[in-house]
This record gives C-alpha cells, structure tokens and sequence, in this order.
DNA sequence: CTGTTAGCGCCTTCAA
DNA sequence: TTGAAGGCGCTAACAG
C-alpha cells in the first residue's frame, strides 16, 4: 500500500492538459484560462495534491527553511528562544526545523551534516560545551548560507551574533551580593570552553577587585553543567575550612542545586550563605527561598537571531557586514540574597 | 558571493571523468578503480562536496527523515518525549526534524504542509488542543506515510498510539487523598477536546464513585490550560461556601500554580487543602510542599513511538496492523498531599 | 492561453 | 572499469 504521491502529470493526463499548464493553474499565473484553473484546482485536491517542495528546492536551490540547532531543551531556555525566532522567521514564509545535539559534538556535527544536504537556506546555532572545533559551521559559510551565532557563539567566525551582557550581569549581580555585606562569594562557574561562562566569571572577578575584595581561587570552581556535578561541587565548598557567605553560580539549575544542598543542610539563606543564579528560569520564583537571578530577554534573544538572519538572507549582492547585538540584563533580587 | 554548491560534475569535470564514474567512487560502488576513487574522495574533501539530499530524495522518494510535532515545549515533558524518540531514530539511520505548533491549529496545519512537501518519512504527532478536525494528519495516512500519536492522540484514525494510563493514573492519585480522609475533592480538567484529559476526568469519577462520594458538578472545572485560568479558578474553589478539601489538577503547572495561590492564601498543605498534580515534572520536587503526582514514563513514550514508526517503515508490503501501546503511570506522594 | 523543451543533482540501467 | 542516457517532479523560458 505505498501510496503513489499525485504528481501534476497525474492532474494532467487526467484533465488531457500539458504539465506546464497544470503547473500554471496550481501556481497562480495569469495566463491560464479561468476554467481550466478551476479544473485543475478541483482535481487536484480531490487528489490530494501536494506540491513536491524537493523538486522545487532543487529546481530554485532555496528550500524556505532554517534550521536551528542548540545543545539541549530541557530547560526554558532554548525552548523559549526558538518560540522568538519561529514567529519571527514563519511572518517571513520560512520554516523551522530544530536540531537538539544534546551537548554531544558529534549529534551536531551529525546534524550539521544534515541541514546542509537538506540545504536549509540559513542557520541559527548554539554551539555544544564540546565543541572547540567549528569547521562543521565554517562549510556553511563558505557556500554561502548564512548563519547566526546566539547564546553561545564562536568568536572566531565573522558572523552575526547575538548574546546578552554577560559581564555586566554577572558584574551586577556580584556587586549586589557585596552591598549586602558578603566578603567570601564563591563562583561555580561553566566549562572555559563556553564564552559566555568566561565572561560570567570575568564579571564576577572584577567585582571583588572594584571593591578591594581578595579572589581567592579555591572560591571558583569550573565545571560541566551537569548536575551531580554541582552538587559535589556545592558541597565541596561548603566543608572548607572556611566556607563562603555567598555563592554566584552560572546558571539556575547550578543555584537550584546548590539550594538543595544548603537546605539540606540545615543552612539559613541569605544569612549563612546568599545564593544568585542566571537566567531567571521560571523556578527561581517557586522556590523556596525565591532565587536571585540575573534576567535576560529571552525571546528577544531570538527574534533579533532570526532578524539578523533575515536581513543576511535578504541582501544577496551586497557586501555584507556581520552584525553583533548585546542585549542588556537585569538582576531580579528574592529571597536567596534578600537581606532580612 | 552566492557560493556555488560543489557538485558531481564539478568533481567529475576536473577529473576527466564522467559524473557517473564520480557517482560510483562516492557511493563505494565496487566496481571503480581504486585510484579513480582515491583521486575522487580526494577532490570531494578538497571541494567540500556535499551530496545534495535533496536530489537524492527526489530519485529515491524517501528522505530518512521523520517529523516530530508537538504543541508545546516549555515544559519538561514534550522535550524528554523527543530526546527519547530522536535516540532510537538516530540508530536507524534517521534524522529527525521538530515542528513546534505553540497550541494553534493554524500553525499545526502549516507545519504539516511543510512536511508533506518536504516527504518526511514519517511522522510523530501530539496534536493541538485546538485540533479537532485531523485530515491534515489524514493526507499523510492516505499517501502511505507512517503517522503514530502519542501523548495527545486521536482515536477517530488507525495509526499506532502510544499513551499512558491516565484513567488508572487519575484514579489512583484520587483514591490517595480519599485514603488520606478527603471527602471534597475537586478537579481542574483540561480541555474536552483532548483524550488524556478526558481519561483523567473518568479517572477522578470513578473513584469517587468506588467510595461512595458524592460528584459534586461544580467541583469540577475544565479549563484550557493557560496558567492564569488557573489562577482565577484556584480562587473561585477556595471562595466557595465549602471549599474543596483536595484538588487534583490536570498536570504539574496547573497544580503548581494551585500551590502559590493556596501559599498566598495562608492555607496549610495538606491540611486544609490537599494537592495532587500530573507528570512529574522536576519542578515538582522542588517546591514547597513537594508536589505529590502521577508519574509516566516519558523519555519510553518516544522510544516507543519511534518504534512503531520504524517497525513499519520496515514492513512495506505486509498488511500493517496498528498497534496501541499505553504505559503504567505510578504515583509519587509528596507533602502536599501526605498527611502529617 | 497552452504545449514543448531544458534543466536542478543524483543514481541506475544499459552499452562499450 | 567507465560512459551515455534516462528520469525523479517541478518551473521557466520559448514557441505556437
């Protein structure tokens, strides 16, 4: 029962027409008589014809559809950033096609290697902690279909790109847990591999510098992201002789785990120890006590990835001029670091 | 700077050879000359060659690529349904592309055009809550490509489903809060339009029944699972002249946002009220009182469903038998619903 | 207004 | 071992 797809040779034999005016009707050109439109519009969806978008694509080498890749989706995060760029690219007439490589460079690589023979027209990436190495990106460049950097982006390539203030967030958010009267802040930070995690970790230590504070190295730790990790990690740093009185992780997953485990142990928050995340996902509020974290527009983070692309898509001739947009952050205080 | 795409006769031209001698030594076709294939790879790699899936498709009508479309992703569930899927696809030589609905018929509509037009292989559905008219999921069936459900699933079509056990997921977490001592429990249901909710619904029902409760219509209250109806009818139950004793909500956000409401209301858990979500969500375990809810297996629903899909990829000519796979749900007591 | 022709990039007979 | 030719489904000239 392999169904035969209705192709407009079908239409046509059926209705003793030429292909190419079968083609016409279908496609709404002028020239075609009102009544052999009228026929041919009725067979076909009485047949249930369905253009075949490949030979289309092949025939024009534009497929009007983006692929989006990112390295994963469990947390609001990247869900929420192609929710922007999906409205954005679908007001366009493309399509979007998502990829998840779930952290592993070889699914995007794997990936990469797809959209390219499916020769999506344009590419939205957010690279794996993994990857070091972005000749899989590079190709697309060189055919040129363009692609847009967001969120975790790749400095070497000159490509659009859009991030947020990583350092002034993370610079901010330090900053408050200072004026709170914090003198020991710890920093579980993100592999060096990710740029957005070293500027996180360059915002928090210029921090302590502005304000005289000693960085202390055993107060910064590096790590994976995942989150058995983390809570080693938290642990860790607070059996030190010396623990900290406040703990500025990465991300809110990282913070969360960290609540967790100061919970457990019986530790009061802020007054033992203050806790700030990144990103403000949607549990920082129903935690208890309420996160501290640094907020990024993330939607926006999308629609302006998608628009960059667009306008790259656009502009076919001209010379174009690769485009970064840093979008501002803001800290959102709870209990985490409230003073009581 | 439109790069132009490397292709077979570009390598085959360079060569001196023809473009099907250039075809064979890419395929591996046996029957070349060992250094013709090497000289061929070479100059491929060299050109950064791409096989454009696109022609090939079109020859072979098959795409190995199958489609995933869901009507949400903010939440943990539709994810982990996906991450599950995409594994067992993987190892079978397909590549996966996911299509995002964001609750709109329209868009689901759109999406299924698009993939119809691009020939996936076969598709993964979890319809919309809007969706109550399938013939766009119909078309697919009618040209003999593969379609499952899973999660959201329409009984009107025989295609292969896979589902939970909502009815005794319901029943169970009802039974629970009457084991507990509550007599007064209310429902927030989801929408007619979905089975699961459905399922739930008689769930509820029939385990008030079992004990001898009294159903109660305006205990129950179906809404469409934005999160600020919910908040509107949390208040509406508990500024009932009886306010209900226990609530069971459709799934994890809606009870959650039922917990911030009683919270604000100043109301013990499970004292006054007792609450019980679906689908245990990771937030679950996260706030305060943990959430007590009905757990699924949800990374098994999309290796299941991609199983079904792959099994009768396989079988082309063979009658097909659709297949229904419904997994056990097991219920997780947290403290807001275990009596202290 | 409609038909004919020529490809888009590739694989697959069929010959040589 | 290689080349030539045909065709997947469609659109876009170019003729009638």
């Amino acid at each position: 029962m392999k169904g035969h797809q209705t192709t407009i040779i079908d239409i046509a034999n059926a209705l003793n027409l030429s292909k190419s005016t079968v083609s016409r009707a279908l496609t709404g050109h002028p020239n075609v008589k009102t009544k052999t439109r009228e026929q041919v519009l009725a067979l076909a969806a009485q047949m249930d014809y369905q253009r075949n978008q490949l030979a289309i694509s092949l025939l024009t080498s534009q497929t009007k559809t983006i692929g989006i890749m990112v390295p994963e989706f469990l947390s609001f995060f990247f869900p929420k950033v192609i929710i922007g760029a999906q409205e954005v690219l679908a007001k366009a007439g493309y399509n979007v096609v998502i990829c998840h490589s779930n952290e592993s460079y070889e699914t995007e690589m794997a990936n990469a290697r797809g959209l390219l023979a499916s020769r999506v027209d344009g590419l939205l990436v957010s690279h794996t902690k993994e990857t070091r190495n972005f000749d899989h990106f590079r190709i697309f460049e060189r055919k040129g279909i363009p692609v847009v950097f967001f969120n975790r982006i790749c400095e070497d390539m000159a490509v659009s790109k859009v991030t947020v203030d990583d350092y002034q967030g993370a610079f901010r958010a330090v900053e408050h847990l200072i004026e709170t009267g914090k003198r020991w802040i710890a920093h579980l930070a993100g592999p060096d591999s990710l740029q957005n995690s070293r500027n996180r970790l360059n915002g928090y230590l210029d921090a302590l510098k502005k304000h005289d504070l000693a960085v202390d190295s055993s107060l910064i730790i590096s790590y994976d992201l995942t989150l058995d990790k983390a809570n080693i990690y938290v642990n860790h740093l607070l059996n030190l002789p010396q623990p900290p009185d406040a703990l500025f992780a990465i991300n809110d997953p990282t913070a969360i785990e960290a609540l967790k485990v100061i919970k457990a142990r019986g530790l009061r928050m802020p007054d033992d120890i203050a806790v700030v995340g990144f990103s403000d996902d949607p549990i920082s509020a129903l935690v208890e006590p309420g996160l501290t974290t640094v907020a990024q527009p993330v939607t926006e983070i999308g629609e302006q990835a998608a628009r960059l692309l667009l306008s790259q898509l656009q502009n076919d001739d001209d010379r174009f001029e690769p485009e970064t947009v840093v979008l501002p952050t803001y800290l959102i205080i709870r209990g985490s670091s409230r003073p009581s």
